[in-house]
DNA sequence: TTCTAATGTAAGCAGTGTAAACATTAATGT
DNA sequence: ACATTAATGTTTACACTGCTTACATTAGAA
């Protein structure tokens, strides 16, 4: 006997979509399975998130919170070169891994992080990982942590990119110029800490 | 008085298909409206167009092709570091210019390049472009080259990705940690062009 | 000129996001 | 304890989507 009110529909809901998200990719997520799912009726997830869009929000701000984890370095202590390094692998792998919430997160579902304060806070305090490692590292002022930040971040961004386009492109892990021009990729994969330090290495030393 | 027969349907498809996605985005676009916009029923697109992603990747194809002119070198003389930090300004600036195709082209709309060989052959021909310009600028063999190539790829592609969620998060060009975690990209935006030389001279030197 | 393949149309299916009106119940104030 | 209100769920419906099937027209090859 099932009562009238789910209870916690919303979080079932998101938890779900979570799921749904990173097994079949976003687009494939119906808000009409979702509640089907749910046991609840088709337009039951209007009360709780107005658009598909905020429902996205709300699997890319769980998405940060992970990428947050996953990638947490003890401030405690000065951090290492060997550190960032470390996070940099982790933030790689995480895009790998989880390449369709990673979607959700840095592409244009969600289009302005602003109208959803709960993923705007998400994201900020995944920078932070960023920001606190690098204070722990070098003393360094605000804007050069800013700046380094942002070069890490774009570069592990970018890595994740391309190396996801190689998975596809390309039908084995050598380097198959018909495969496409992503394959050369492989390279990089095959020697992730050694790239990843040489590079880490040049914005380190300012 | 029109002819039953279009002429010229597929090549005016895939302008309209261009034009329309790169101002409202892809997810915007449908078969439908399309097929209107050419005066035509509205499944006459499909004796063209196995599927939608066919579509996509026919939008696709025409980024990598716009995007090779517009990062192209002219390498039959010896290049540049400056020449190649150039070549990295000018993607960067296609893809903030371009941002909806650039979307489609590197984003899951389009699942295999290997599926539509044009585009395949389209992609290919665009990293020609990184490769024939690294092979001028030093004497590295081919595996060298296809590193420096990636490592560029991901760096300007990253940097792509994060200054495109700048833009949307912060609302003046200044550090505002309330904006949102990427905001602080500005930072590089501001100094693209020693920030990139700093970075490329980093690849450049092995 | 005839035949065939290419290209177009019409009708329809199953699925989507979301709005509006209504039903049930939990929470709240007296 | 009871009435009121706000939160949460349902029903129905609209306009739209990708795509399939069956059929119509016509360009070009035999």
């Amino acid at each position: 006997m099932k009562s009238y009110h789910h209870g916690n529909l919303k979080q079932e809901l998101i938890d779900c979509a979570c799921k749904l998200c990173e097994r079949d990719g976003y687009t494939k997520l119906s808000i009409r399975t979702l509640a089907k799912e749910s046991g609840v009726s088709q337009t039951a997830p209007y009360r709780h998130f107005e658009t598909k869009e905020a429902l996205y929000a709300s699997v890319a701000q769980d998405g940060f919170s992970k990428l947050s984890k996953a990638i947490h370095v003890n401030v405690d202590k000065k951090v290492t070169k060997k550190q960032i390094v470390d996070m940099a692998i982790k933030y790689i792998e995480f895009g790998l891994k989880n390449a369709n919430t990673y979607d959700l997160m840095f592409g244009t579902a969600v289009g302005n992080f602003a109208e959803y304060p709960e993923l705007l806070e998400s994201a900020n305090s995944c920078y932070e990982n960023f920001r606190s490692s690098f204070s722990q590292l070098a003393n360094d002022n605000d804007e050069v942590i800013a700046f380094k930040c942002i070069t890490l971040w774009s570069m592990v961004h970018g890595l994740v990119g391309i190396l996801r386009k190689a998975q596809v492109v390309a039908d084995e892990p050598m380097i198959n110029p018909e495969a496409g021009p992503m394959s050369s990729a492989i390279l990089i994969a095959g020697n992730l800490e050694d790239h990843l330090d040489k590079v880490i290495s040049g914005i380190v030393e300012n």
